[in-house]
RNA sequence: GGAGAGGUGGCUGAGCGGCUGAAAGCGACGGUUUGCUAAACCGUUGUAGGGACAAAAUCCCUACCCCGGGUUCGAAUCCCGGCCUCUCCGCCA
């Protein structure tokens, strides 16, 4: 949610902002001409509210004074009813205001390349040198499936397409993956790590941004109109909503792993083979929460976080800063990180690393006192530390040896039992 | 699922129809005192919205005692609905 004093004042700069962004530019004009209505009715009903209170009081001066204050009080009914009239009109003005100010995205940082869609993004930095093979490298599923480790056919039968079901050293792997990425966040990044539910109400899905707009991507449950969390993001962010934060308790960072739920409604036909793109992942996200003038300096050092997993892991990758075009409806400023996949012959996002500034921080009104006792905003920022499928697809089709077997990178071996190879039985 | 109790400022806790934005205490902050600390004493101590001002300081108004409705000239206080917490019973991993 952007300062609506701040839309008041910059409505030409928040109208190229969100042309930049691609979205829908009429709400802006559209909600300033409400907001304009909104405060005269504001002002109209706080005038009469003020002539009732006056009156009130005088009825209570007559009664103490044992006298009869029945004209008054005639008077002061009719105020009353023009009261409810305006607040009738009020209430209707701003819940339009605030549906359309909840569809107002963020405004994209000043050094945020300005482009149309991912094609436009600008690569930062890569890692890693690029994996030769002396024969073809096989795609992950082939290599899963011959491995018995991957079954998605019967996680079809069980769910539909697009779910997994990971069997003995690949359920193995899995777990040993979040729990390597959770314990490295925590032990060498100062993180501190929290389970949250992994259903939410409507309040928290507003509170990140997913909500109003992306409903139609949310798995919903109905009878309790709770959703499936798309992304730890969710409850971790909203763990402080409408809290007031001492400057010395900032910052604050969180990691958690979830389950991510998506009905990736739209990308019908995408990346359909294999577990690129899924209903139900697996993924451990960073979370901080932070004073303004540090949030692009943490930022820096949440992407470094992430890339930390791949290093340690030994996978090659590559970190773009996201162009406007592509940038998410909340985000300020994003990096993503994409890992190499030898089977598939590309480049998988693993991490998306963003700064909202207080974009969502106004949205669950979370807010710190400083060091003069002034109320402000925080900033919030996440990212994925890292997402399991793509990491998996990744040391598979990168370890996969002539015989079919997959090589377990070092890292990961005391996760796994000392195990350091996952062969054909 | 059944029965009951309750949600008031940073916290504890009064108020149960009329200057009550809200007593008292604690905490926090500022000051006096002090060799330092402590104690004592004095003072300050909510947020949001709207308006006045070119703007800041400031001033005025409005709202807020879990949320949303209702009754009333007037609601923290009465009534209804919701959410949450606690206790007991039942059921269950």
């Amino acid at each position: 949610m952007l300062d609506i004093n701040f839309i008041r004042n910059n409505p030409e700069k928040v109208k190229e902002a969100i042309s930049n962004k691609r979205e829908t530019v009429a709400n802006v004009d559209e909600l300033l001409e409400l907001d304009v209505q909104r405060r005269s009715a504001i002002h109209a009903c706080e005038q009469l509210k003020s002539k009732r209170n006056e009156k009130s009081r005088a009825v209570s001066e007559l009664k103490k004074k044992g006298q009869d204050a029945s004209q008054i009080i005639e008077e002061t009914k009719k105020i009353g009813d023009d009261i409810k009239s305006y607040e009738e009109k009020l209430k209707e003005l701003e819940s339009q205001i605030h549906n359309l100010h909840l569809r107002i995205p963020n405004i994209p940082a000043e050094d945020v390349p300005v482009g149309r869609d991912e094609n436009d993004n600008v690569c930062i930095r890569t890692w890693g040198t690029r994996k030769t093979f002396d024969f073809t490298p096989l795609p992950h599923w082939e290599l899963g499936s011959a491995l018995n480790i991957l079954d998605l056919e019967r996680s079809s039968k069980i769910a539909g397409s697009g779910f997994i079901l990971l069997k003995g050293l690949g359920s193995k792997l899995e777990r040993a993956l979040f729990s390597f990425m959770l314990d490295l966040h925590t032990g060498e990044h100062g993180y501190t790590e929290v389970f949250p539910p992994f259903l939410v109400n409507r309040m928290s899905m507003i509170g990140t941004g997913q909500l109003p707009k992306l409903e139609d991507d949310m798995y919903r449950t109905a009878v309790d109109d709770l959703f499936l969390v798309p992304t730890a993001e969710v409850p971790v962010t909203n763990i402080h909503r409408n809290e007031i934060f001492s400057y010395k308790d900032l910052p604050v960072f969180y990691t958690a792993y979830t389950p991510c739920f998506r009905r990736e409604a739209g990308s019908y036909g995408k990346d359909t083979r294999g577990i690129i793109r899924v209903h139900q992942f697996n993924k451990v996200e960073l979370v901080k929460l932070v004073r303004p003038e540090t949030s692009y300096d943490e930022l820096e050092s949440l992407v470094r976080n992430a890339e930390k997993v791949l290093q340690l892991l030994g996978l090659e990758y590559r970190m773009s800063i996201l162009c406007t075009g592509d940038l998410s409806f909340a985000a300020a400023k994003c990096y993503d990180i994409e890992v190499w996949a030898p089977g598939l012959e590309k480049f998988l996002e693993v991490s998306s690393c963003s700064n909202f500034e207080d974009f969502q921080a106004r949205r669950i009104n979370v807010r710190f006192r400083d060091e003069d006792g002034k109320l402000r905003f925080i900033h919030t920022l996440n990212g994925s530390g890292l997402a399991l499928p793509r990491t998996v697809i990744a040391i598979l089709e990168t370890y996969q040896q002539k015989d079919g077997s997959v090589i377990i990178p070092e890292v990961l071996r005391p996760y796994m039992g000392g195990i350091e190879v996952i062969t054909r039985k």
